[in-house]
Formats: structure tokens, C-alpha cells, sequence
RNA sequence: GGGAGCAUAGCUCAGCUGGGAGAGCACCUGCCUUACAAGCAGGGGGUCACAGGUUCGAGCCCUGUUGUUCCCACCA
């Protein structure tokens, strides 16, 4: 057997555990007909991505469930893998190249996206490595990439049959676009903050010299591509201007007026310019009325050459000159301020830019309509279930999904337009020819798809979709997706309505979603604010296992939580704890196999059964995704019932004579100890491998080992009972000596008055290890003198110590009598329960018991209590 | 404008279908008791935001109020 450190070393344990099980290939995710299969796949990060707290998270909540249900008996399969992130890694090569002093346009194309790769292959690893560090018992030979050959075909043939079957269109919308990242967005990828702006107050005046239109601007730099002006034809303030033109001050261009329900008469000056190009109400306004639709924005925001003496001038500056020139000229009418939300890109923040624009979209209506149903009708649950409302909703409003990119990193649409007839081709292969006239004339699509277009298809692409695999087979609907809700309709609603489309179930029959983590302050850790906390920092500190633990405890799911590094702390101690307990059991060990004695003592029926109790009880935990819940069963079990408890208990019997009671208590701690280390192993697997590893034990692997569940022939309600009787004693006393101050070195003669004196027989040992008592006297009757002696009551027993240089007669009186009315007070208000007819009638017959229970446990201590002043009397 | 979460001990949070208010940290007291001072024993501390209601019984269910956080939405 090994000899263990007295404090545990994660570090050193660590690597060598994780190495171990990789090279068993216990992560392997295997098919087994005998088995049934548990998928999990991975949400896959940004393959350039750094590992943050919210992965550590999603990655423990993961690892907790998978290594739970292969410890059931599952074939589990954890799948994981790496997103090309589109933007985020174009950014991150762009930058590197600006080093250089290049553009990505210098390379050209190619030589961009080889270097992306490069990129990609130099870094790509590091998160996986990162996420090796966590525990993560993901079958890494599985990993994919969304850009490789499988996900890749899966992409193409989902985007072709989408087209075959009208459900993607190109078309002329006005989308999102950031002109920084210079590509169109979804209309998930902006992000509304509310800003402070004004309110410009702009004169127009008509054409036929009868007065003027006031419009009320937010925007006024649009109105370059203003071509027309809208008023609501019930506002009787302009009915009869409707039809007439006014002019476009700078512009000077005439504009129609035109009458639209789309304006609010009461906000603004309720006329409004109409800027087609450059706002989608606009657009649509202009579409009913046949309006002009004049981009005056380039891709970079800047005024382009129709914006005449602006052109050139970025979006803000060109603001502030036309504001200036409409004041100069008296176009001007007023400024107010106002507060407006602007809509910014999710990647760098720039203020996103209404556009009209050419792009690629996903009809969103008929796909929907499966993908609400099947959250309806619960074939996929969202736990916590309220998450279910925020789907739905979102998912009966969602709009087009804009899905092509205006960026080279991603998968290129697979359209080609033909220079001779104009014909597009959208084919699963690389078009050689125009379908319709056979030109070879032809050039692809420039733009690439969404990165979430590709991660939609993800649970089925990467089991080997659009192929008929085994895999697909059997793994297929995958089971629990683990997730933050930060992420549902980025991607869990875009894999719900993919899976249903393309695969016809829902890829998941469970989405398992939690909070954030923030920092001690309650913010959200970001780059920006400097406050991220580096979980590989932590796993350093304190071990991989306390941050874990830290992670999954003291909060409930769906929950944000704020990280404190001082939890760590205690974390740590709890895996040092259950490091010394093993300590404690191997050094006492000369047994080298697990089993129980024949003989079972009270103490070890006790301990059994509360093993029991849990095991259930974090079986049930688990089941409902409660992990926070059954994390805490078991640290309780560990902490207060096996080591406060449990080990103390064994003592007297490991350093006694009896040779059998001696082996007996080696094989209760040992196998009460085993079963521990399989309850705690999702949660802690490294400390519990580490220890189990150095136990007596069949079998390779403790994460291969079947998980504990409730075992009727291991329970004993009544021992377990009886045993409490002793433990409230000890308590009792220990808080008396306490409250006196004695210290545990004053060891007390002990006389106990109980009828229920077997149990204090055979509790001798631990009353005098654990109670500090030196004698131990049983009996049925009080002694006759009890003056000089300090009296312990508890519903059991009435104990007595003499140490008459510490009694206070009066005192002790008062204590007793302090202690007879709070008893009486519990007694009468079981007794007002229980003479309730109505409580009796209808609470339900258990209640009612333990209601009795209690009130006879009152009753029988304030009797003993009685007892026991008379006696000072 | 719509929707959701949260409000429980000094701090951070648990409390799962209604049945005697909990943990960790912090604080106080006493202990180096041969697994562990990263420990042991004991202790103080809460009108469960507020107001109603349902119920034999409410931290938990219903209604409203206040405060707070977040999400969604095309008011120029």
C-alpha cells in the first residue's frame, strides 16, 4: 500500500490521474448493444479561444453528468470539438497580419485563409489542453472542428436542400451591418444599449411655398437617402399635405409626401423622413408607396460618392457638418435630447448600421413551427423549465435569419452566378459549369455562412451526418445539452428547428441551462473590465477538484453565480479533508479486500444507513439535474457523519483488544469509504481516483466503477435511531462541558439514569472518548445526592456529573427550569396541533405522526428535566 | 412596450411536489484529543422585502406593492 501525504498535492496528482485514464481509454464512447447509449455533445468553443469561467463551468456540469451516467451503466459518450468562429478568429489573423503591415486584401483570399488555418493549427489545441486540465472525460479521438470534411458536407448538404425546398433565398433586405467587421449580422448578433442622442428637429419646406413639414430625426446624417416624408393620414394636422412634395434642404431635391399608419402621431412632430435604404420601417414604408431606395453609406459607414459634397465623410462626422450646414441655412428648428437605443455588434461594439444589402437568409416561419411543437409537447424539456417561455417566444417571433458573411473564414456559400445568362447555380458539388446555358463562365458566391449555421447542425453533423452512420444510429438523438442561456437562441433554438428539419427529431431530448459566472461583485467577467478570474489559476492554487466542487455548489440551476476565490478555500480543505480521512483508514488497514464483517455493530448499522439514505437521495439529485444539491449531500455525508462521526467512533474499537471487532470496524470504514469515493466522483474525480487507487479494490478504474444506489438489505431505521439516542447525549454533554468551560483533559464520572440502558452499555466507549466522561455509570435510578454534580438532560436519559467546584445550585436551577419552560413551550404547541380536529382530519397520516412523535419527545424531556430539579431541590 | 429572475444570518447563497429556518465564509469561546490547525468541540446571529389571500398549516401556492437584475421588441 501507498503512503499519502499528509496534505494533498492536486498538482502532482492531477496529471498523472488524467493521463491514466486517457490512456485506458475510458473516455471512449463506445457502442454497445448491451448498453444504453448517453450522449453529450459539446458546445464547441472558439478555436481560439481561451479558456474562461463560464467554460470551466459548462465543462463541470458536463464532466458531472457523463461520468455519473457511465458509472450507471451507460455506453456515455461525450463528444467535443471546435468552432471555426467565424469573426472572432478572422479579427484575431487580421491583427496579426496588421503587425505585418498587411490587410487581408493584400494576400488575397487564399493566402488569407491558409494563414487562418495555420492559425488554427498552431492554436487550436490549446483550448483542448485547457479543458483536459478541468477533468473532462470527453472522447477526444472524436473531436471535430466545424470546418472539417464531415461538418463541412453536413453544411453544404443542408444549405442545398434549405434552397431546393425555398426555405433559403437571396434576397435585397435592409440587414444589420458593422461596419467595422464590415460584414453583415443576424439579427442575433446585435446587441441594444440604450445611449444618450438628440432629437433633431429638421424644416422642409413644400414645394408649392405653402409652409413647411417638420421631421424629427435621430439619425440626421440619413437623410442624404431621404426620398420621401410619411405622416399618418388620420393626423389632422397634415391630411392636407398628403400628395404634395417638399424639398430636401442641402439635398435640394424634391421629395413626395405620403400618408402611412406606420407614424405616431404623438411622437416627434409626427412627420418622418423616410430613409429607405438605411432603416427597415423606412424600407417598408417605402415599399407601399413606391419610394426610392438611395444607399448613401458605404460598407464602412462612410458617406459614398451620392452623398455629394459629404461623400468620404465617416457616418458621425458627416452628422455633425450636416447638422452644422442645416443650422447655417436655417433648416434647423430644434434640438432635444433624447434617449435612444442603438443597436452594436456582439463582436466588437461598433454601432451597427442599417443597410439595404444582398444576403442570403433562412425562411424562419415554417421551421419554427416543428420546433415550437416539440417543446410544447415536452419531447425536449428545458431545465429549468422556464427557459421553455423564453424559446418559445422567441422562436413564434424570430425573423429571417440573415446567414451569409461578407468575410473569407467560414464556409463559402455554394452558389455560382453565371456571366452569360445571369442563371445561379446552389449545388452539394463545386459547380464546373452554369446549369442553364453550360458556361463555363461562372464565379462563386463570395460570402461564407454564419459560424452558426454551422453549429445548428452540430449534435447530428459531427456523428457523422448527412451519412447513415452506426454512430448516428446510436447515439442519435443526442441526450442533455449543457449550455449557458446567454446561448439559446444563438444556437440551442438553431439546433432544435436543424435537428427537426433535417434529421426529424429534436437533437436532444433535455437542455440543461445555467447562469453565468461573475465576479465577486456581481459583474460580468470580461476583458474589458480586467475582472476575469483564470480558472487554469485557480486549478494551479487550489486544485482542479475544489474549483470544480466551488463551481457546482451554492447555487441552483439556471442561476448566475458570483465566483469568491475564498470558496476555493474551503473547497480545497473538503478535498484535504477526504484526504487525511483516507489517510486515517489506510494507516489503520491490515485488511487488503472490501467487504462488510458479518457482525454489524449499531455504530456501523448507523453510519451504514445514512450511506444508504444518501446514495438515494443524490440519485434523485442527479436524475432532476439538482447536481448543486447532490454535491452537498455527499460533502455533508463525508465531513459530518463519516469523519466527525463515523472515524471517531472506530477508534476505540481499532485500538482495543478485540481482534474481531477490530477487523469489523476496518471493513465498515473501508467499505463506507469506497462507496463515498463513487458518490463523490463526478464531482471530485481526482481526489477520489487518487485515494480509491491506493485502497484494496477490483477493478482498473474508480470512473468505471458502478455508482451506489439505495440498497434495502444496507439499512437499519431502527439502529440508525437508537444510535441517535447515544449521539444526543454526547452532544448534550459536550455543549454542557462547553458552556462551563471545562476543558476535554477534565475527564468526569459519568452516571447515567435512562431506561434505555443498552444502548448506553454498549455505548460506554464512545461516552468516554467523545464525551470525556472517565467512569461510566448506567443505571435506572438517580443517585440519591446530587448536589455538587452538574445535570445533563435529554429525552432519553438524565446524566449527571460530579464536579461540585463548578455547580452553582442556583444556577443549575435556573438553567433547568430555562430549559423546562422552552421544552413546554414545544410540547404545547404540538399539543395545540394535535387537538386541532381539522389538522388531524385532513394533514396527511405521516405528518401526523411525527407531530406525535415529537410532542412524546417533549414530553419525555421536560419529565426528565423535572426529574432532575427535584432532585437539586 | 412585453417577458423573466432575484429579495432568507454581517457577506455569498442553498432550501427540489406546502408539514419543526440551513450551509460556507465572517464573528465569539475552548481545545495542538496519535487522519486532518486546510483541523476538533461549543456558541451568538434571521418579522424568510412589504400587504393581502388560499390552507388545519405558507420562506415555498395566488393577487398586489416596492426595490433590483436581466432578456426580448423596427417608436423616427
Amino acid at each position: 500500500m501507498k503512503e499519502l501525504s499528509k496534505v494533498y498535492e492536486p498538482k502532482e496528482v492531477e496529471s498523472r490521474i488524467y493521463e491514466m485514464w486517457e490512456k485506458s481509454g475510458a473516455f471512449k464512447g463506445v457502442r454497445d448493444p448491451e448498453k444504453k447509449p448517453f450522449t453529450i455533445v459539446m458546445p464547441p468553443p472558439n478555436v481560439t479561444g481561451q479558456l474562461h469561467m463560464g467554460h470551466a463551468m459548462d465543462c463541470t456540469m458536463q464532466d458531472i453528468l457523463i461520468r455519473y451516467k457511465r458509472m450507471k451503466g451507460f455506453a456515455a459518450l461525450w463528444l467535443p470539438g471546435t468552432d471555426h468562429a467565424g469573426i472572432a478568429t478572422q479579427i484575431k489573423v487580421e491583427e496579426a497580419l496588421r503587425n505585418e503591415g498587411l490587410t487581408r486584401f493584400d494576400l488575397g483570399r487564399e493566402k488569407f485563409l491558409d494563414r487562418v488555418w495555420d492559425w488554427k493549427n498552431k492554436y487550436g489545441d490549446r483550448i483542448v489542453q485547457q479543458q483536459k486540465k478541468l477533468g473532462a472525460s470527453c472522447d477526444w479521438d472524436r473531436a471535430r472542428f466545424t470546418m472539417d470534411e464531415g461538418c463541412s458536407e453536413a453544411v453544404r448538404e443542408v444549405f442545398v436542400s434549405l434552397y431546393e425546398k425555398g426555405l433559403i433565398y437571396k434576397g435585397s433586405r435592409i440587414v444589420n451591418w458593422c461596419p467595422h467587421c464590415t460584414t453583415a449580422l443576424s439579427d442575433a448578433e446585435v446587441e441594444y444599449k440604450d445611449k444618450p442622442g438628440n432629437l433633431w428637429h429638421i424644416r422642409y419646406p413644400l414645394v408649392d411655398g405653402s409652409g413647411d413639414v417638420i421631421v424629427a430625426t435621430t439619425r440626421p446624417e440619413t437623410m442624404l437617402g431621404d426620398t420621401g416624408v410619411a405622416v399618418n393620414p388620420n393626423d389632422e394636422r397634415y391630411k392636407s399635405i398628403i400628395g404634395k412634395k417638399c424639398v430636401l434642404p442641402l439635398v435640394n431635391k424634391e421629395i413626395p409626401i405620403v400618408g402611412d399608419e406606420y407614424c405616431d402621431m404623438e411622437f416627434g412632430t409626427g412627420c418622418v423622413k423616410m430613409t429607405p435604404a438605411h432603416d427597415p420601417n423606412d424600407f417598408e414604408v417605402g415599399m407601399r408607396h413606391n419610394l426610392e431606395v438611395i444607399r448613401v453609406l458605404d460598407d464602412n459607414g462612410k458617406v459614398n460618392e451620392l452623398g455629394g459634397k459629404y461623400a468620404g465623410l465617416d457616418r458621425y462626422e458627416a452628422r455633425k457638418v450636416i447638422v452644422k450646414d442645416l443650422e447655417e441655412q436655417g433648416y434647423l428648428v430644434k434640438v432635444e435630447e433624447h434617449q435612444h437605443n442603438v443597436g452594436t455588434c456582439y463582436r466588437c461594439g461598433t454601432d451597427v448600421e442599417p443597410i439595404i444589402s444582398a444576403q442570403w437568409f433562412v425562411k424562419m416561419a415554417p421551421l419554427a413551427e416543428e420546433a415550437i411543437r416539440v417543446v410544447e409537447d415536452g419531447e425536449t424539456r428545458f431545465v429549468p423549465d422556464r427557459f421553455s417561455k423564453i424559446y418559445t417566444n422567441w422562436m413564434e417571433n424570430v425573423h429571417d435569419w440573415c446567414i451569409s458573411r461578407q468575410l473569407w473564414w467560414g464556409h463559402q456559400i455554394p452558389a455560382w452566378y453565371c456571366a452569360d445568362c445571369g442563371h445561379m447555380t446552389v449545388s452539394r458539388t463545386d459547380a464546373l459549369e452554369c446549369e442553364h446555358c453550360h458556361s463555363k463562365n461562372i464565379t462563386r458566391d463570395e460570402d461564407v455562412l454564419d459560424t452558426w449555421f454551422s453549429s445548428a447542425l452540430w449534435p447530428f453533423s459531427t456523428l457523422g451526418w448527412p451519412k447513415k452512420t452506426e454512430d448516428l444510429d446510436y447515439f442519435y438523438p443526442t441526450d442533455v445539452l449543457v449550455t449557458a442561456y446567454d446561448i439559446i437562441f444563438f444556437w440551442v433554438a438553431r439546433m432544435i428547428f436543424s435537428g427537426c428539419e433535417h434529421t426529424k427529431q429534436p437533437p436532444f431530448h433535455t437542455v440543461f441551462i445555467h447562469g453565468l459566472v461573475r465576479d465577486d461583485k456581481g459583474r460580468k467577467m470580461s476583458k474589458s473590465l480586467g475582472n476575469g478570474i483564470d480558472p487554469l489559476e485557480i486549478i494551479d492554487q487550489y486544485g482542479c477538484d475544489a474549483l470544480r466542487f466551488n463551481l457546482v455548489t451554492g447555487n441552483s440551476p439556471g442561476n448566475d453565480m458570483r465566483f469568491y476565490t475564498e470558496r476555493c478555500e474551503a473547497m480545497r480543505n473538503f478535498a484535504n479533508k477526504i484526504w487525511n480521512a483516507s489517510r486515517f483508514v489506510m494507516m489503520n488497514l491490515t485488511i487488503d479486500k472490501c467487504q462488510l464483517p458479518e457482525k454489524l455493530e449499531t455504530e456501523d448499522k448507523w453510519i451504514l444507513t445514512k450511506l444508504n439514505t444518501v446514495a438515494r437521495e443524490v440519485n434523485e439529485n442527479m436524475d432532476k439535474f439538482e447536481l448543486g444539491v447532490a454535491a452537498q449531500k455527499v460533502n455533508d455525508l463525508i465531513w459530518d457523519s463519516y469523519c466527525d462521526w463515523y472515524i471517531e467512533l472506530t477508534k476505540p474499537r481499532l485500538n482495543g483488544d478485540d481482534e474481531e471487532s477490530r477487523i469489523a470496524a476496518q471493513k465498515v470504514l473501508l467499505y463506507v469509504l469506497t462507496e463515498i469515493m463513487k458518490l463523490l466522483h463526478p464531482f471530485m474525480p481526482f481526489v477520489t481516483e487518487e485515494i480509491w487507487q491506493a485502497l484494496p479494490h477490483e477493478g482498473e478504474l474508480l470512473m468505471l466503477q458502478s455508482y451506489p444506489e439505495y440498497n434495502e438489505k444496507l439499512s437499519f431505521p431502527q439502529d440508525e435511531q437508537d444510535f441517535e439516542v447515544l449521539m444526543d447525549a454526547i452532544k448534550a454533554i459536550r455543549s454542557r462541558r462547553s458552556e462551563m468551560n471545562v476543558p476535554p483533559s477534565r475527564k468526569a464520572h459519568l452516571i447515567v439514569v435512562t431506561d434505555k440502558g443498552e444502548i448506553f452499555e454498549n455505548g460506554r466507549a464512545f461516552l468516554m472518548k467523545l464525551a470525556y466522561a472517565g467512569e461510566v455509570e448506567v443505571t435506572r435510578e438517580a443517585p440519591a445526592d446530587v448536589d455538587g454534580m452538574v445535570s445533563v438532560v435529554t429525552d432519553q436519559a438524565r446524566m449527571f456529573m460530579p464536579m461540585a467546584d463548578l455547580v452553582d445550585l442556583a444556577k443549575e436551577r435556573e438553567r433547568l427550569e430555562k430549559e423546562i419552560a422552552k421544552a413546554q413551550k414545544e410540547y404545547d404547541g404540538q399539543m395545540a396541533k394535535l387537538a386541532n380536529e381539522k389538522f388531524l382530519a385532513k394533514a396527511p397520516a405521516a405528518v401526523v405522526e411525527t407531530e406525535k412523535e415529537r410532542a412524546a419527545k417533549a414530553k419525555a424531556l421536560i419529565e426528565n428535566l423535572t426529574e432532575s430539579l427535584k432532585k437539586l431541590k
